[in-house]
RNA sequence: GACCCUAUCGUCUAGAGGCCUAGGACAACACCCUUUCACGGUGUGAACCGGGGUUCGAAUCCCCGUGGGGUCGCCA
């Protein structure tokens, strides 16, 4: 099987020590996007060689983010732990080529290198003792001390790149050491891992968070140490929380999921993170195949964007009023039976759902709306005397009695309340906002004729009958 | 501290030297619609970080400040 190297190929390459945050799903969004527009492989690796913060829940977790927003992979997911032997097989090609050297100064000393060049106001760097010069005197390696292998980075020039979203940077290689590319216990370490997957894994353009920015340089010169081609590079800004500092686990950092915790639709997530960011003209609204067909790399902003949960709920509240009824039938009895209520069979909840669709823009607030039709409401006594008045009183009980042996569709509903209105002599919301109350336990409603169509004959009835 | 990135309405952004008396969207406000509350519709207010250049002309190019972000691990 031959691999066209022209193909684009992209990856999005979480390391699963915990769910997939909002920014991980930008990155894996864009990274996706691009692969599609461009009909290439979307490749999903895990970065698991943090042995110890590494968990199966946070790569469950990652792989169930990303089957919610709807972003599949074509390739993966791999797993760096179970390409160790390749990874060591490249180490020690490298040992041979002189291209990487074995360093016997421990951690300490390096600590106290360290705490030494910040006393001195210097760039924290390994200072070069083992690295192999020609006509240089190696010190003689410690007994019982296990080495790390060091990446032989070069002292001259600079790495430059084109990066597809900054533009050029560039780095001078004296801003750069000799990092540990393998660890005493011989364990690979993140940026050695990623160069040779990206290599071996034939990506052609790495599609990645802002703060990778430092790494690149780093990897470049792996890359071409190693006679690997070099692929292109995109840095996406990060996105910062809703009141503009940084986003973190304590504050705002939360995982996709959540999104559906709280009642976003996918498609809205996905909309509002495709517009973080990157435009296409005044676009704001478009789906993912829109998204797919206008994606490029020229249009991301390359400073950090601030997310905003207004712009999100409006969003959210439009992809509401497209969804499929039924659809948000379902949702509304997945959320009713998180709160314990699960005998929903009538009304059915499409028709509740189709009620209230336009008029909220969260799926909780849909539920909670939909709560009050399967379960009698308990007005308090403050909103019963507010509103149940004696005229109220005698206009229900009017109401109730031609109810009785109406016709329950919205049009017939609103003939009855009208009769109802001609034998009282009151207004329309001097009757229909009583009948809220007692319906639904709140003063404001959908079209009551509606209402009451939704709710049926028979609960209509027992409302009623519980106040008059 | 060093290095790197970045800077248009409150927020997300359009803008690739004249199309800009800077456009759109969210939010705000006003009005309209209305059987209540929403939805929806119409409209209003709101920005080129500062200073120097370059140019006939700069939001757009260059430099210097300043602000913001990132990175300096045997973490990823």
């Amino acid at each position: 099987m031959t691999v066209r190297t022209s193909a684009v190929r992209t990856r999005f390459a979480p390391s699963p020590t915990g769910y997939l945050h909002i920014g991980g799903a930008r990155t894996a969004l864009f990274a996706w996007a691009y692969a599609r527009r461009h009909g290439g492989q979307f490749i999903l690796r895990i970065e698991d060689t943090d042995i110890a913060r590494s968990t199966p829940e946070a790569v469950q977790a990652i792989l169930d983010g990303m089957q919610w927003l709807g972003l599949a992979h074509d390739e993966g997911p791999f797993y760096q732990m179970q390409r160790m032997y390749r990874y060591k097989e490249v180490i020690q090609q490298m040992l041979a080529a002189g291209t990487a050297y074995h360093c016997y100064t421990s951690k300490e000393e390096l600590d106290a290198l360290r705490a030494a060049q910040e006393a001195n106001k210097e760039k924290p760097r390994y200072d070069g003792t083992w690295r192999p010069e020609t006509g240089k005197t190696l010190p003689v390696p410690p007994s019982g001390v296990q080495p790390v292998v060091r990446f032989r980075n070069p002292t001259e020039g600079v790495v430059a790149w084109d990066d597809q979203v900054k533009g050029r940077i560039e780095i001078a290689n004296a801003e750069l050491d000799d990092f540990i590319i393998a660890r005493a216990d011989g364990t690979p370490t993140y940026n050695f891992c990623v160069v040779v997957d990206d290599w071996d894994m034939k990506v052609t353009h790495v599609i990645r968070g802002d703060d990778h920015v430092n790494n690149t340089p780093r990897q470049i010169n792996l890359l071409e140490a190693l006679g690997a081609p070099v692929p292109r590079y995109g840095h996406l800004s990060m996105i910062l929380g809703d009141d503009g500092t940084k986003l973190s686990k304590r504050h705002g950092a939360v995982s996709v999921m959540q999104y559906d915790d709280d009642g976003y639709l996918p498609e809205a997530v996905l909309n509002y993170l495709a517009r973080l960011g990157w435009s296409h003209g005044d676009e704001e609204v478009f789906s993912m195949a829109q998204f797919i067909e206008w994606f490029d790399l020229d249009h991301i902003t390359s400073s950090a964007a601030q997310f905003n949960t207004e712009k999100l709920n409006w969003l959210n509240a439009h992809y509401i009023k497209l969804a499929d009824d039924a659809r948000l039938g379902q949702e509304i009895h997945r959320r009713l039976a998180r709160e314990g209520v699960t005998e929903t069979a009538q009304p059915e909840a499409a028709s509740i759902a189709a009620l209230y669709k336009d008029r909220v823009s969260n799926l909780n607030e849909l539920a909670d709306n939909a709560h009050a039709f399967y379960v009698a409401p308990h007005p308090s006594a403050e909103l019963l005397a507010q509103h149940l008045t004696d005229s109220a009183k005698a206009a229900l009980g009017d109401l109730r009695s031609r109810l009785a042996s109406a016709e329950f569709s919205p049009e017939a509903l609103a003939k009855t309340l009208k009769e109802t209105l001609a034998a009282t002599g009151l207004k329309m919301p001097q009757v229909a906002i009583p009948l809220r109350v007692v319906l639904l336990g709140q003063p404001q409603s959908p079209a009551i004729d509606r209402v009451l169509a939704v709710m049926g004959r028979e609960e209509v009835l027992r409302r009623l009958g519980r106040v008059i």
